[in-house]
DNA sequence: AATGAATGAGTCTTCATTCAT
DNA sequence: AATGAATGAAGACTCATTCAT
């Protein structure tokens, strides 16, 4: 009797709740897959999220297509992951696991030439980890910040960042911008929307692109 | 009691829809408003649908919560707007009008100066325009590619391009781009970006950045 | 306050009502025309009506698109028709009456043959009665009994009937069959059903039709 | 109370339907049952639709009913059947299906008999046919060819003319009409319709109407 | 008389999530 | 552990009808 009261509240015409964001979102995976065969599984389900995230963005995420399309039963999908936000946000971890490995070994490489190479060297990184996949990379870029937490996301920009600065540190001297923290975050973010522009509206990530990258935030660094 | 009598008809299949089906995304309004009243509904309903858009996104938009929020039947929506894309449509088409005012009044006081003047307008517009209603821009930044159709979208990016290349175009002796077009690529990409990401990670756009996209641009653009 | 609480009454899942036949449907016109102009838009109105029609279905009649196909407002024709079921019932009369104008010029023109030419006679006005605008008789042998009130068309049907026993009595010591108004019944149904069905199915209803239904309606008439 | 937090997720935009769209109309039904329980469900919604057809007509089977009355959810209906129109679709099958068992059966027995015998036969057959929930076949005749794709129907109407044609042909000596087919043709659509619209004219489908049909065709089939 | 703006109950359909087997 | 049947809240969209202008 009292929970039917609940059915009751809303008048024929759907006036949704204004208030539908819940802090939650992004929820941690359920529970760790022991079993060599449940990592399989669990591999399924990430591919099969990509894939559908990647090529017809998060709307078209539903979680019975993607345990059909991991060939699983929609059973098994909420054993591993307790709602479709974690899903994806699994997703977006394990791109960006691999694009830092990407990029981390580009800095580490750049470790002791001049600027104009760590430049280089970060530049073409990005470039790299843009053709890897671009299409997953442009969901997650585009529509992660509207699905998951924003601080943890604000964290991961942060630790990034910062790493730069580290490595722009190194040459101070030569940097006509004080505020390094600006400029990193300048760098960072114009760096990577451009290639990522480039790629989804002329469909490509060139030589040319690059040159004109180095070009410009060399200049922006150095030049008075 | 008696006049709902007259309501008692025969439940009507639905089947109809003469038009045809298919090929829709953004699409056009469906009516004009003709009669005032008529148009201080438009008007409502695009400002509820602005309001949540941008306050939550694309996802908490729904057609019966707009009607709600304008104060109007769920039908009267539909009288004006065919489905939910025409909706957020309407409201891009609205905002980018007012943005494309707005920067065109740029271009033309720039229109004598030298080149840093004009670069230092059209950063200054950019600016200004996001902070008129920054998170409507930003959800229409990043929602809209996803909603509406893409070509007609690149169209009119193609089109603000070219209008920036035809000002730098008086300057080339000036600047170090031989390919003006991907120049220009750049520039609008990288200070429409830059603003946009300041505005919604660091929450202000404020003096310092407008300088170091100053210096970014115009060095990209003259030094060698 | 008070009358929010019938919104109140459905769960949100909607149970409709099983009970939703209600007594009216087909109702009367709701006033006459009286200047030319107004006879002008009803006739706009039914024509209209008939053509959706005969063409879609009852399904795909709707009052604002027979409004607009007529070009005439949604509150004009509202003045003329009390609901939907009256414009269809308005245009099954004009139909029918069309139609028995036919089939009684036949009777009579057959008034003083033999039974042959009677038989004869009435089967090929029923022949040219499909011929005229087989589709919005179609629509309204197949639709109209869901529509209308059955005892009204029922009332027609007898009607009909007897005035075929009243011609069939002429010829009572010709006939085999005892009760004649089961023989009306069939050989009025038999012919008008395959005439109906001929052009649905077939597409046509032509000279051969013509013969067999001659050859059998008078055969059963006559022999043992 | 803590196990809705677990329901708390971004509300999901609706776009997805992997699926094209257009071109339904009668689909097939969309998965098979494979647990006992679910064979349970599809034939109760599968009664409760027949039941409101049979009832109410087409007009009145809306899915929200259907699944109350079948004591089922809505989600369960959709898991199994796309759209209304597959509903009804799988209720003419499964009722089709049946008559045409009966019908096979009167024309097996009839095998070997002489042709007053076969038409006989065919004739009970179908009156029998009809005293099975004929609200049910009166509404599967009258409206299933405005819901389901002609083409489909057509073909199995010919199929069932060429059997009768097959059956009759062997008569073909004693036989007055050159043209099995259109006699076939006639045949059975005059006895289906009269049949039918004997029970929904006058309620009843009595002897005497089994012996003027059995009459009338046997009259048109053998006489000059 | 005519217009057309407004209404809102009603209908189809989807999809995240739970739970019995 | 896995399966897949079941659930139902939610959301897009239609259309008969009313009423202010």
């Amino acid at each position: 009797m009292l929970q039917n009261m609940s059915k009751c509240s809303l008048p024929a015409t759907r006036i949704p709740r204004s208030t539908p964001r819940c802090a939650k979102s992004l929820s941690e995976p359920r529970k760790q897959p022991v079993q060599q065969r449940a990592r399989v599984t669990v591999e399924a389900i990430l591919d099969a999220t990509a894939h559908i995230w990647a090529r017809e963005g998060y709307a078209a995420v539903n979680t019975n297509r993607v345990a059909h399309a991991a060939g699983v039963s929609i059973g098994s999908l909420y054993q591993y992951f307790p709602d479709k936000a974690a899903l994806v946000g699994a997703v977006a971890v394990r791109h960006s696991e691999a694009m830092a490995r990407v990029f981390q070994d580009a800095a580490g490489k750049a470790g002791h030439g001049s600027l104009r190479d760590l430049v280089r060297s970060l530049i073409r990184a990005t470039l790299a980890a843009h053709r890897e996949n671009p299409r997953l990379r442009r969901a997650i870029i585009e529509e992660l910040p509207r699905i998951g937490r924003p601080k943890r996301i604000a964290a991961l920009k942060a630790e990034i960042r910062s790493s730069v600065v580290g490595l722009l540190s190194r040459y101070r001297n030569q940097i006509a911008v004080a505020d390094l923290d600006l400029a990193a975050f300048i760098i960072i973010n114009a760096v990577e929307h451009l290639t990522h522009v480039a790629q989804s509206e002329r469909g490509v990530v060139d030589q040319a692109l690059e040159q004109q990258l180095n070009r410009m935030i060399i200049n922006y660094l150095v030049r008075k």
